[in-house]
RNA sequence: GCCGGGAUGGCGGAAUUGGUAGACGCGCACGACUCAAAAUCGUGUAUCGCAAGAUGUGGGAGUUCGAUUCUCCCUCCCGGCACCA
């Protein structure tokens, strides 16, 4: 018998494949649909580590499965070949980066070989060719033209040790991934992208894709759309001079503060501008306009000086008072003070927190600390859940006056609680007020009742309310109750009896201080338990509101509306920033602008693309915050395209996460010269089907390339909103250890090494078994394990072996049956990218057919289930039992329903829901025939006396319930 | 703190969506072959128990004839956001 030789095998196919083009994929073939499958493109690090293998190889399978089942797939590849380490390795090691990547990618392109995945390279896309960048400078500039590039200053990461500008991800917890400088921020002029246009329909469109959750979400996170309102607030001078003045936009001097709680206005007991707010500048710097104006432009200077790691670590509230000046509340028309705080951030909503301290925590915080009056607006309302009871109505008319009464045990430190038995509720000894008794009657005369306590002294009210809605399960009706906190402490223990009626209702407990806490079920009581134990805390959940003139009474989100519209504007706001795509970088896509001092900014013209990147012989910038392109001063000094007067070129680079933003739409086209990609050959393959990818690209390529194609759709140069229909996250795999793969654990696995000795489809096959691809885990190597699957292989080689030699020709129904039930399985787990299961099903088939024996035409079948897994060794078993053409050509096996079932069914038997026996029934048998079959099984442990009930599940299983003493 | 996703043997992981928990693989144990070892093959392998049996899917309650699966509460782990008004 000839031996599983993987070298011999892999190295035959691949070289077949090529020769015979089997990988090239037309734009359309007559009959079958097309699909686009799209792995994220590789970085030429020079090597391929096992993330590569785990990232392409295991797609494959599932590319390959799609053609067997009949579609036309695009599986193509590239590399994203500009970026930062081709620049280090070229200032390490004085080669031209250009060199280095091309280098990279050749030998990285022998190593994707021996995976003997289905890539078709001739569509191959690399990022630092200049037929390619030339189309990525053309899309920046119709950006531009439509406005949706622009130049500002803003800040960036600078690292002061290698003098240059990071990119976020290059800073890592303040420090330069580099050197480990600490990072600076810094003012620098850079070209943004307006992604902060399509933050909405960035949002929006989510719901539509087929994408996990996780990712959904944490781009909604990262995109932090805030629903509120802006309200002016008009300032109020000492000095006469500045109320008189008119401002830039016709108003007086206002600030404008952005709310998400627009109906706390009327407790806004303050403001607080951020130390970069406009007003405050121009007030500070330019008008003197304060009495504390030094003071202030002290506190200004101070914060710009905070870095953001210190400003994130130290939380601890500061701020000035803004003397002279006041604002005013335009609900209540009071005046109240101004304050400048760093803990209010310049670059969010307006800069201008109006301060409700009563119902925001830090807001609460700074006015603790600076004494400053707290306006409670919001009478909390909540909802109580009792269980099925709960009847869902409308807000009821018929509110009731209530007491909460906070009882302290007349010795210990212990209080008085009560557990409803009916009802999922915890709390205290509540009640309504009745008729015209006061509180603190109404306190007592509940105590007396629910508890029997007789002499109970009340110490204070609370000045806490809970508004609570809730299902009275005795009295049967939904009610409102206001209850007001109310705290007394027993003077001793004399007791009545209570009535039975009382001690059905609930238990009572006496708990200490934290038992109280975890008592408290739900979170309604536990403000007014805070506060009886005098914590103080801004309320910031839902309610009625008060204090607040015509609105008191209305619940918080109508009145958010109607104040709203009343003193403000409804605006979205947003935590995303504009993209920052200016990179002072040598290895990068020049940025195609050419600048002026007469015309400004001016796009190089189409004809005139790609700009190239200059050759320079030093690529570390040389620290004055200028690209190293700056150096190759020939190719900086051009003619003005517009007046052809003395200009100069753009000498940033653009971002890498520009290049990547498109890449799947040359694709469609690769070799076109005169557009990026025709929009009809673009129609053929997109939107793309499945994308594959890494979690670490959530909100950074995901959202950068959304970004970029709705941009481009608006520009109708693509057809479609999205470009990804359906997204999945890989896992990751860690070292032999558990712990990610990393030089200096040592516990990196070397593919190569692992392909010489086991064989690509070993590899293949154990990185689909190690865990479902459709979920991102993180799954550890295991060389035991891949030993294991390597077996399999031998196994099925030679069962091919002895398929060939015998003459077995009738099949055994078992192994039939099997087969179909295989076909099944391996079909809908490869659909759902559960290659796990489908390969342990091929184990089970290959387990049954060793030991029951297998025809040559069941063996074909299942050698075409293996093959898009591993496609060497079933290409060789597939000519070795006969056929001339490739394997790959084959279309996936149908199976029989009819093959699938059984004649005979195990029905389990189940006494109280135990497992209690097991019998063999006909398929077909009807209800009475298993029970009865059932009931003769295990004869001997019941009687038909004892049965009180008879569950029957067709084809399942049986269950006697039947009495126990 | 808010949001999302999780938790099943010694390990990676299965379980037709309410119906035999632990498929398949690894590991481990024993056996066969061998002078021996490796490789291969066979048998066993959740826990406790000699057994009958009992217990068991992070913990606690609930619904159900029956719960890994549904409901509520809690703990822990992973991911995103976080002084974001």
């Amino acid at each position: 018998m000839r031996q599983y030789d993987h070298k011999k095998i892999e190295k035959r196919w691949q070289k077949e494949w090529e020769k015979k083009k089997a990988h090239v994929v037309k734009d359309k073939v007559a009959g079958k649909k097309n699909e686009y499958l799209l792995v994220e493109f590789a970085y030429p690090s020079g090597n391929l580590h096992v993330g590569h293998w785990y990232a392409f190889a295991v797609p494959d399978i599932y590319g390959r499965f799609r053609r067997a089942q009949g579609r036309n797939v695009l599986y193509p590849m590239g590399f994203d070949a500009f970026g930062l380490p081709a620049e280090n390795a070229a200032i390490k090691n004085k080669l031209n980066p250009r060199t280095w990547t091309y280098a990279n990618i050749k030998h990285m392109k022998g190593q994707l070989a021996s995976m003997g995945a289905s890539f078709d390279w001739s569509r191959e896309v690399i990022t630092c060719d200049p037929d390619y960048y030339r189309w990525t400078q053309w899309q920046f500039l119709q950006f531009y033209k439509k406005g949706l590039a622009y130049q500002k200053e803003t800040a960036a990461n600078w690292c002061p040790n290698d003098k240059t500008v990071l990119a976020n991800e290059q800073v890592v917890n303040g420090r330069c991934e580099r050197c480990g400088a600490e990072v600076e921020q810094r003012q620098m002029v850079q070209w943004n992208l307006k992604i902060t246009d399509y933050a909405d329909r960035l949002i929006d469109d989510l719901t539509k894709l087929d994408w996990p959750e996780q990712i959904k979400e944490s781009q909604r996170n990262w995109i932090g759309r805030s629903e509120g309102a802006q309200i002016d607030f008009f300032l109020n001078f000492e000095n006469q001079i500045f109320n008189d003045r008119i401002g830039p936009t016709g108003k007086k001097a206002h600030v404008t503060a952005f709310t998400t709680r627009p109906d706390t206005l009327y407790g806004a007991t303050y403001v607080v501008l951020a130390p970069e707010q406009s007003w405050l500048t121009r007030a500070v710097y330019e008008d003197q306009m304060l009495k504390n104006n030094d003071e202030v432009k002290a506190y200004i200077e101070k914060t710009k000086k905070r870095s953001d790691l210190e400003r994130q670590e130290n939380k601890e509230k500061s701020g000035i008072r803004l003397e002279g000046v006041s604002a005013i509340n335009p609900a209540t028309g009071e005046k109240i003070p101004v304050f400048v705080a760093d803990y209010v951030l310049g670059s969010y909503g307006t800069g201008v927190v109006m301060a409700v301290p009563a119902h925001d925590e830090r807001d609460f915080e700074f006015a603790k600390k600076f004494d400053l009056p707290i306006k409670a607006v919001i009478e909390p309302m909540f909802t109580a859940k009792n269980g099925e009871d709960a009847v869902k109505a409308e807000l009821p008319l018929n509110r009731r006056e209530a007491v909460v009464c906070v009882v302290k045990h007349w010795s210990e430190d212990k209080y008085l609680c009560l557990k409803w038995k009916k009802v999922a509720w915890s709390g205290f000894v509540t009640g309504g007020i009745d008729g015209s008794e006061s509180k603190e009657e109404a306190g007592k005369r509940e105590i007396l009742e629910e508890t029997g306590y007789k002499n109970v002294r009340f110490i204070k009210e609370l000045g806490q309310v809970v508004n609570v809605q809730f299902y009275h399960v005795l009295k049967k009706e939904n009610r409102w109750a206001r209850f007001q906190g109310l705290l007394f402490e027993l003077t001793d223990s004399e007791q009545e009896q209570i009535s039975e009626e009382e001690k059905d209702i609930h238990d009572i407990h006496w708990l200490n201080r934290d038992e109280v806490e975890k008592f408290l079920s739900v979170g309604d009581m536990k403000l007014i338990w805070d506060r009886a134990m005098g914590k103080e805390s801004a309320y910031t959940g839902s309610g009625i509101l008060v204090s607040s003139s015509q609105y008191d009474g209305l619940a918080n989100q109508e009145a958010k509306k109607s104040i709203t519209e009343k003193f403000g504007r409804a605006k979205k706001t947003y935590r995303l920033r504009d993209w920052g795509v200016s990179r002072q970088r040598y290895w990068g896509v020049p940025i195609p602008i050419i600048h002026c001092d007469d015309c400004g900014a001016v796009p190089v013209p189409d004809k005139d693309l790609p700009v190239k990147l200059p050759e320079v012989k030093d690529y570390l910038p040389a620290g004055d915050g200028k690209s190293p392109l700056a150096k190759a001063t020939k190719w900086v000094n051009v003619k003005c395209p517009q007046c052809k007067g003395k200009a100069m070129r753009e000498t940033d680079t653009l971002d890498t996460f520009v290049d990547s933003s498109w890449y799947f739409l040359r694709y469609t086209d690769p070799k076109n010269k005169k557009q990026f990609a025709n929009k009809k050959k673009q129609a053929t393959w997109m939107p793309i089907d499945l994308y594959s990818g890494g979690a670490e690209h959530t909100t950074m390529h995901l959202l950068y390339s959304r970004f970029w194609h709705k941009a481009l759709y608006d520009l109708k140069l693509v057809g479609e909103k999205e470009p990804y229909t359906r997204r999945m996250n890989r896992g990751l795999i860690l070292g032999p250890d558990g712990a990610k793969m990393s030089k200096s654990k040592g516990n990196v696995i070397d593919p190569d090494a692992v392909v010489a000795q086991l064989g690509a489809d070993t590899v293949r096959l154990y990185l689909a078994f190690i865990g479902p691809y459709n979920e991102a885990g993180s799954y550890p190597w295991n060389p035991d394990s891949i030993v294991g699957v390597r077996r399999f292989l031998e196994r099925v080689w030679r069962l091919g072996q002895l398929t060939v030699d015998s003459k077995q020709l009738t099949a055994d129904a078992e192994v039939e049956r099997l087969l179909h039930k295989t076909i099944k399985k391996v079909g809908e787990d490869c659909a759902e990218m559960k290659f796990n299961t489908a390969i342990s099903q091929m184990m089970i088939f290959v387990n049954t057919a060793e030991s029951k024996g297998i025809t040559r035409a069941q063996y074909a079948t299942f050698v075409r289930l293996l093959a898009p897994f591993a496609p060497h060794i079933t290409e060789e078993l597939w000519h070795e039992i006969g056929n001339k053409k490739s394997v790959h050509l084959e279309p996936w096996p149908k199976y029989d329903k009819k093959k699938l079932v059984s004649d005979t069914v195990t029905i389990m038997i189940q006494i109280n829901g135990k497992l209690r026996g097991e019998v063999r029934v006909a398929a077909d048998a009807d209800k009475d025939t298993v029970e009865s079959a059932a009931k003769r099984a295990v004869a001997d442990r019941l009687t038909d006396q004892t049965i009180q009930r008879t569950i029957v599940v067709p084809g399942r299983l049986v269950n006697f319930v039947v009495l126990t003493r």
